[in-house]
DNA sequence: TAGTGGTCTAGACCACTCT
DNA sequence: GAGTGGTCTAGACCACTAG
């Protein structure tokens, strides 16, 4: 009376689905190329949509598929490595920084950015927006918190002008002496703006980055980062080795 | 003939729901506390069950939410701030570790592994299990690749059991001079043995460290380390400094 | 055994991108 | 306009937890 099934292992459809579908993305596919269309592959293995979605979003959360409404699902290329130092030791908007500045404007930030700069919880700061590019495309966004403390020598004139303004907090923020950075890494989702302008849709998988920039005598400037989690792979290159792990 | 929406805008019912609940979290609930069942919710906000499960999904994405089958939703902790230096500069297993050996096995590693160990496609290293648990809770699983070349003191009675093999290991890769690490962060997908360990459901969103520790010469060993990505964020502190963004 | 979240279905319509 | 992925529905059954 044996059953052909040893030890009936209900895995999920989407589970067995996905592993099937990642092996021939190896084998069969090559970076770019398009997948037939969700109803057809659904149609293909006998299962629902909804159920087919299940593993192609885990394999997008992954970084295998690349999914575009109106275009179709493509073969991902492997993640971009993007380094987040501290290699640099230095301030944003330093030589060599990998951000582009956008603009700027003044307003109470999050309270839990109050907290970190030891602002009061109603104390209007910079906010510099900048935009991260890898090969052309847009991988992260940023807010960098800069209280008026920090950047003491800011003319009134550059007060107005939005670029130009957050690329004069920028320079002020440089004639300080940098004491330190701490980081941390965490999974959020991505805001509304953030998304539209890593070409996202709201709610997609984001890694936050968020750095606390030390001058003598506390925190002299926060910066949130968020980026594309399906495209990106944070660097940390320690000991000033060139990162072999970076792809 | 004015009609009520201005510039209507067709915002997906999750995301608005998403929002709903986010503030009510904030304001009417307690940590640990349990919220009303899918069905009642659903019903409560008048949609489908499978709608309010795509805002409950991204509430858990973001940590502010905590789900579990057979018991409830109930509302999440702040995340933990775990540690994953540099600060030590030391290797796996020196004084102060936070991890906990649990088995060593002798296998042929993942390609890309094999790649940073710089050893041949199918050449067999040492794999030390280990993981990481904070407040009794295991946050993180790990695998640790070391090279037999990179432990030439392994005495061969060691070679059999898995724990003490594991712990083994460890001591001889300390007698190593160690040259740096490089570390990198990127978004995955529990394994089914990774989810069991760390008491989630396959599938779920995990923040993978890969850790390359250089000694004279090149790679002494790679670290592949699996956090959850709900309840942990990453904290990388710089300069000696106190984390203060650790929570 | 009752109640919970997890999986799955078979539809429908919408927003977007290209041609 | 045709074709794509994104959203949503109203059900059903399953796996798990706890009293």
């Amino acid at each position: 009376m044996g059953t052909t099934q040893l030890e009936t292992v209900p895995e999920p459809k989407y589970w067995h689905l996905k592993t099937v579908l990642a092996k021939a993305l190896d084998s069969e596919f090559a970076v770019g190329e398009v997948l037939p269309n969700e109803r057809e592959l659904a149609a293909r293995f006998g299962v629902a949509r909804a159920t087919l979605r299940q593993a192609l979003e885990q394999l997008e959360l992954e970084g295998r598929l690349q999914r575009r409404r109106g275009v179709g699902t493509t073969v991902a290329p492997p993640r971009v490595g993007v380094d987040v130092g501290p290699a640099h030791h230095s301030w944003p908007g330093a030589q060599g920084d990998a951000w582009q500045t956008e603009g700027c404007e003044t307003t109470v930030p999050p309270a839990a950015v109050a907290r970190a700069l030891g602002t009061a919880d109603d104390h209007a700061v910079h906010v510099v927006h900048r935009v991260r590019t890898v090969h052309g495309q847009a991988v992260a966004t940023e807010l960098l918190y800069v209280p008026a403390a920090s950047v003491p020598g800011l003319s009134g004139i550059e007060t107005d002008a939005g670029t130009a303004r957050g690329r004069a907090v920028l320079r002020e923020l440089n004639r300080l002496e940098l004491g330190g950075q701490e980081r941390a890494v965490e999974l959020g989702s991505a805001r509304a703006e953030d998304a539209r302008r890593l070409d996202r849709l709201p709610g997609s998988p984001v890694l936050v980055v968020t750095t606390r920039y030390l001058a003598a005598g506390g925190t002299a400037a926060v910066a949130v980062a968020t980026y594309r989690a399906d495209t990106c792979r944070l660097t940390f290159g320690d000991s000033g080795a060139v990162s072999l792990l970076a792809s």
